[in-house]
DNA sequence: AGAACATGATTCCCGAAAGGTATCACTCGA
DNA sequence: TCGAGTGATACCTTTCGGGAATCATGTTCT
């Protein structure tokens, strides 16, 4: 097999039609030069140059593995790019994990972020609850969710990326839309309250705990999607806690009340796997950080 | 730069991921091969492997090399073969004079054995006069060319591709056309006889010049082209020799006839320059001494 | 816990290959 | 016929790649 030393010698007295000019131009002296084109010549089983004492001249077997020496070292100055592109995180896929509530208004921006600042990026969407999205940060098969506490703080690390007040839906035509402050635990007393799934949707489960501590109502229903929560409330079936973006979901036949703050706000997080390989992550984690 | 080697090391170790059995399928041993792979590292600028001492695992820029490795070494593999193709003459193309009349019957099945034989092979077809091939021919324009003689013999060689008889044609009207023998010098001793120019079209003036030596007869036109003869004898201005396959030409108004043989029959030769360097007519050459 | 094993990296040595200098062989032009 | 120009060759030096031995480290089995 042939070298790439030998393909540059060739294009170089290919395109000089003399050796010791050729030679000057790769920095080095004349009969090296000779004898690498003699190897080549060997190595592709052809003679390459017609060489007189007076004249160099291409065969038309030169020609035509003149052709394909340029293809090849032009593949060989870009060979590197991608890699490189790739290391640098400015090229490849990034698997995304988000819920769809997480998505009305955080995953449209973000993924235009992406595509402005990281064109070369590919990102595949992957739409699952909480915590079906730990599950893939933890066996790999996503490299970044956009989902919410808890997770385990050993194996993951998280960024905010939203934060939205909690408020109330409740059905249209409920007494309590016609209150004109915001609600607080007591007004859900004798409610019945559609909440979460303490274990699959344990954060928004908590809120609502948290919000309701020490007053009477009943819990009728545990589910793991705000999306199922909304539509719930919209057929009758009880009020509910859910963050503010639920708003934008447009279910007909629900309204929604600010709440007496109960402690911090909804969070939504970036969530990512601490010993990830995957270099587009450290690229879109500096985006993220940057600005916000 | 790197080197062709560190690519097929790269490329061995990645599909092994595991430095010994690579190192065993190149038939080498295990140090010299990381060294490789380490250069190839350094000249790429990125880390293409985790290694950890237990296992090999491919980086993201890795996988991404690895792609442009394989594209890169199957390159190499085939680069050689156009060149060695065009080198044996299999590829490449063939410039070819003719003349209108000599493709009538030749030319056509000719480019069809071309095509067959030798399927890479380009044939750019000029047609010219005989004089004007002989001359693209010493000038180095064309490769091969369809005609006849005469030419220098000291730089063009010359093989017969088809011979025919010579024959009258006369206007479809003429009195000659009723007798039911042969034609003779004698019987052209009345007529107007189209003729061709000595130097331009010296084969069929030398022909017509020895048919009719020794008889009476009038020459009134001396043109270059077989088929502008047959258009003056369809026109009525005389009557003519020309090769058998000018029937061919479907020209009304001409009635062609048999003549007493004067010699030899016309020949229609291929002929090329002694020392052309395309390797594609030696493979012509070769393909038409093969079945005649 | 400790020993044996597995695996990639490192070190040192040797031989092959590449580059440099001097020279040869040949052609062309004066 | 001689000198200039050009590619090939001979010979030497340097560089580079491969091999054997060894190291460092992590895993596994007793």
């Amino acid at each position: 097999m042939f070298s790439l030393d030998q393909l540059t010698a060739f294009v170089a007295v290919a395109e000089e039609l003399h050796f010791g000019r050729a030679a000057e131009r790769l920095n080095m002296t004349q009969p090296p030069l000779s004898r690498q084109v003699q190897k080549l010549e060997r190595a592709v089983g052809v003679q390459l140059f017609e060489r007189d004492n007076r004249r160099v001249v291409l065969t038309e077997a030169g020609q035509a593995f003149l052709g394909e020496a340029r293809r090849l070292l032009a593949l060989v100055e870009t060979a590197g790019d991608l890699a490189r592109r790739v290391d640098q995180g400015a090229a490849g896929t990034l698997r995304l994990g988000f819920t769809a509530v997480s998505a009305i208004r955080t995953l449209g921006p973000f993924l235009r972020r992406v595509s402005d600042e990281l064109p070369e990026v590919d990102v595949i969407l992957h739409e699952r609850v909480t915590s079906a999205q730990i599950d893939g940060l933890l066996h790999g098969e996503l490299d970044l969710a956009l989902a919410r506490p808890p997770y385990d703080p050993h194996l993951l690390d998280s960024q905010v990326v939203a934060r939205e007040p909690l408020c109330a839906a409740l059905p249209a035509d409920h007494p309590l839309t016609a209150l004109d402050r915001p609600l607080t635990a007591a007004d859900f007393a004798a409610e019945e309250v559609i909440s979460y799934d303490p274990v699959r949707a344990a954060y928004f489960h908590e809120l609502t705990i948290r919000f309701l501590a020490g007053s009477q109502h009943r819990i009728t229903q545990r589910v793991q999607q705000v999306l199922t929560v909304v539509l719930l409330v919209a057929a009758g079936r009880g009020v509910a806690l859910v963050p503010e973006s639920a708003r934008d979901l447009g279910v007909p036949g629900v309204t929604f009340r600010e709440i007496a703050l109960a402690g911090e706000p909804v969070e939504l997080h970036a969530i990512w796997h601490r010993d990830s390989a995957n270099p587009v992550l450290r690229r879109v984690r500096a985006m993220l950080s940057e600005h916000q």
